[in-house]
DNA sequence: TGACAATTTCGCAATAATGCGAAATAGATA
DNA sequence: TATCTATTTCGCATTATTGCGAAATTGTCA
């Protein structure tokens, strides 16, 4: 088995996963997205910033691969591609009792 | 059961903790970490850079409560308190195939 | 085609993070 | 007590991030 110090990732490519989640708007998007897509419009009132910075900040959580995005007719729909994310905030949250950390193997896609 | 989506921490803090881990350098702390305690003189090595920097890294690391540290004698021993850490990055190295993560309920101390 | 709606890109000023060397601490040892 | 060793704190210059409004894009619908 695979030792998880020394993985396929460098510590640049990991800690920019952790620098696109490392801002409060961005957790409130990705905890958002955590149920299921949405469009900006929905995320934009979420965060309770403007249109403009909560577009930058999509784009930084794209661009480190946590979400993605689809877009259909004039809305921008974006859904969460890491769920292990979702289960690392559970964690976080709750450190003892969180049985959802042995639903499955990670299924980030 | 609770949900995911709102948890016990506010996107604030939450954020704080990945803030923590996003930077090359911690993530590298943290994956030395993971497979027990180092002095700093080890991670200084480890790290490649100034011993004035790296003991900023881990007190940020320290601050967020990723990591603690043990004062014996002259050196100073760090150890990660957030195993969940490990799993995630485990997770992204190879989203596939984890059975770690199925090895029990998040041990966060 | 022309007007509208949802979203992104751009440029800018303000703030935060980084790395370094020098100086400060604190424990061990002579 | 004086000194050595391991580590942290401080001050500084450099670089990155943030939030905003204005302008640009892109798809829809009359």
């Amino acid at each position: 088995m695979k030792s998880c110090v020394r993985g396929n990732l460098n510590s640049n490519e990991v800690a920019d996963v952790f620098k696109a989640l490392g801002h409060p708007a961005r957790v409130t998007i990705v905890r958002r997205l955590s149920d299921g897509e949405h469009c900006v419009c929905e995320l934009v009132e979420e965060v309770g910033l403007g249109w403009s910075t909560v577009s930058r900040h999509l784009s930084v959580l794209k661009e480190a691969g946590v979400i993605s995005d689809d877009k259909r007719g004039l809305q921008v729909y974006y859904s969460l591609r890491l769920p292990c994310v979702t289960r690392f905030i559970a964690c976080l949250d709750d450190p003892k009792a969180h049985p959802e950390w042995m639903v499955s193997a990670c299924e980030c896609s």
